[in-house]
DNA sequence: CATGAATGAGTTTTCATTCAT
DNA sequence: TATGAATGAAAACTCATTCAT
């Protein structure tokens, strides 16, 4: 029974390197961390980064890894097949609303990779090949409303994608400029439900004409 | 006579920097941007940064000072009081399209400045009073479809402007990892005009219901 | 009978360390090897060479002890009494020749003591007594050349020995500067027969007068 | 007048890198020299070594390669010509002599090379094109014995070099583990010069048969 | 104004060794 | 004994900034 307890530890140890990096890097930016700084919030110590993860591109590459992991899963919340194709599509963009907005630094990870150009992403086997399962869950909806014949025709479900994306992102990743300039916290509670209706409607009025 | 040269050379040296420090903190991230590198791409030398910007930081503010001035006038190339409503609003749409795609560098700096939650442009008093023209551009053009029975009514020209910006945006700023991800380059020449109409759809057939 | 196999257990524990230590040792030289390099190319565990041996020095220690140990025994091989002191003593000379060429890494080792100023040498009881044997062989080759008229008189043993192995010691531990300067290497079989045969002339001419 | 003191300053605060590095590298190793014992004992800062040289594996490299430089030129204290070859080479063969003894650092240098199998050098452009202009000395003694009828036909020069070259390196290389096991110090004054002859009559004699 | 040398304070990384089970 | 986790101390290296001329 004692190895599987020092495999738990090990696994805490790592799980708590990830979850204070994960802070660190998403607050900082790559180069903007400091390794010391990352140790300095943990309970163990800067040489465990190091035993565990090699170098600081290593364990920013696991925390990248790490945060897509978690955020995959919004299509399993959703009973899509339940519902008709318009109140689907309307439920998908506001959990997806809903997904990043709860996930700020997941978002600001992504900018950061962004920055980078994605080149972590490109050399991690787990990332490169990472599918979004959501993607189809949006085809099937696309499909369904355009066989009922409530939705436009030659929708590609990846444009659809891009632009609940890109509202959604926007809000979150460009929230502190676009308040400095027009004086509007995007993400302030006043205009959440303004914003999710709005996302829906966007949506909807596009597909259905 | 000699003064005048000497401040035309000061304004050289100074644009030089500038010019070559933009490049390499849109490239790099400011804390990934290194005073080095800057001074080995000028034609002067590392100590004219200091002399002239006194430090790394307020180069970075002056860079993004300048990025933001570069980028204001839109509206100017838009002549929207001789067309209707759908089409003024069409027109911005398109021209805030072309003018993201042809300013990358603008808006990774404007990235890199959200991670660093705008506090630079705070600092800046000549960043937070920037006032975007183009937006009463687009209050006049949604005031004019209104009044003319095309438009919706109680729409608030900045969230309009957030759903363009969020559009134009995403495609620049998330290039990388969207490809990474959904093996799709978004600016790829092939996807071009479709995202353009998109683009412009989207905002129409919200605005007309 | 649990004692005798937990104690050649034992035996091949400290055998393994010390084989996969030379190497490690040779290869890179006491700084430059790494007790985790050495750990992970054994079939047991870093604990095990702190266990037996302490730290990295007696590691380093033993390996040479080791290496000395292996190498002693060339005089066993030479049936000296037999042949006449000329024959005698070429074959010696080849003996030393041919037992250098095949213990590269023993070689290798005692360069690197040396630029340690064999300070572990001297620390090791076991080392810093070692007479060679073959030096016996040797004074005693030179007796019976001397003896029979053939060989010059007032040549001391060590100042021959020191000659062989001069010339032998030289063809593997400068083999790559050599090879870098003069582009030939000097261990290429084209070079060993001629390097036997030199090495060999040498000692005899010079004795011989 | 500025400028050349500028340089003078730069040239001088390279110039004692250098010294102490190859005190420091020659004394060590490369793995067991340290960055931080070097710059202690330096005027200038450790920065300097890295403004100068970028990193250690460089110093090292510039390091071997000034320790090369240093020793080419033993040909120019030999007047060759208006000595019998029989003179010449005994000259020759005792000014390498005096030279290696004069040069133990580089010697010590020399081995640490061989133990990183002269990787650095030949990295070094300077110095994997290094030929040794003792060699066409050697060659022209050779010639000119053989064709006086007084020197073996058919010797290779660089074999003759190869035999001094050995002589002259293990007395200086190998004199620590030769001490610790033969107690007897190769380098005492006390065998300087029946070594020097040893040397010389071993060359001619083998040259002259 | 201009220039290359210089630098202090940090930042990442390494390594022999020990600990807990 | 055996094992993987853990570690303190030190080592290599970096960077924005300033100095001397």
């Amino acid at each position: 029974m004692a190895q599987p307890d020092r495999t738990r530890d090990a696994e805490r140890t790592r799980a708590e390197i990830i979850q204070v990096a994960t802070r660190e890097f998403a607050d900082k930016g790559y180069a903007g961390a400091r390794v010391d700084e990352i140790a300095a919030k943990m309970s163990t110590t800067k040489r465990m980064i190091y035993y565990y993860f090699g170098n600081k591109e290593q364990l920013y590459v696991e925390v990248l890894e790490h945060a897509y992991a978690g955020i995959r899963a919004i299509e399993q919340e959703l009973d899509v097949e339940h519902l008709d194709p318009a109140d689907a599509m309307r439920q998908l963009a506001e959990l997806t609303f809903d997904h990043h907005e709860s996930h700020p630094d997941f978002i600001r990870l992504v900018s950061i990779e962004n920055i980078h150009r994605a080149e972590h992403i490109g050399r991690s086997t787990v990332l490169s090949g990472l599918a979004n399962p959501a993607l189809d869950v949006l085809a099937r909806i696309l499909d369904r409303g355009r066989e009922a014949g409530v939705f436009r025709s030659g929708v590609d479900p990846l444009d659809i994608h891009m632009v609940i994306s890109a509202f959604c992102v926007f809000r979150i990743a460009n929230r502190h400029t676009f308040k400095a300039i027009f004086k509007r916290d995007m993400l302030s509670p006043d205009h959440r439900e303004d914003h999710r209706r709005l996302l829906g409607d966007l949506v909807l009025d596009y597909l259905t004409r």
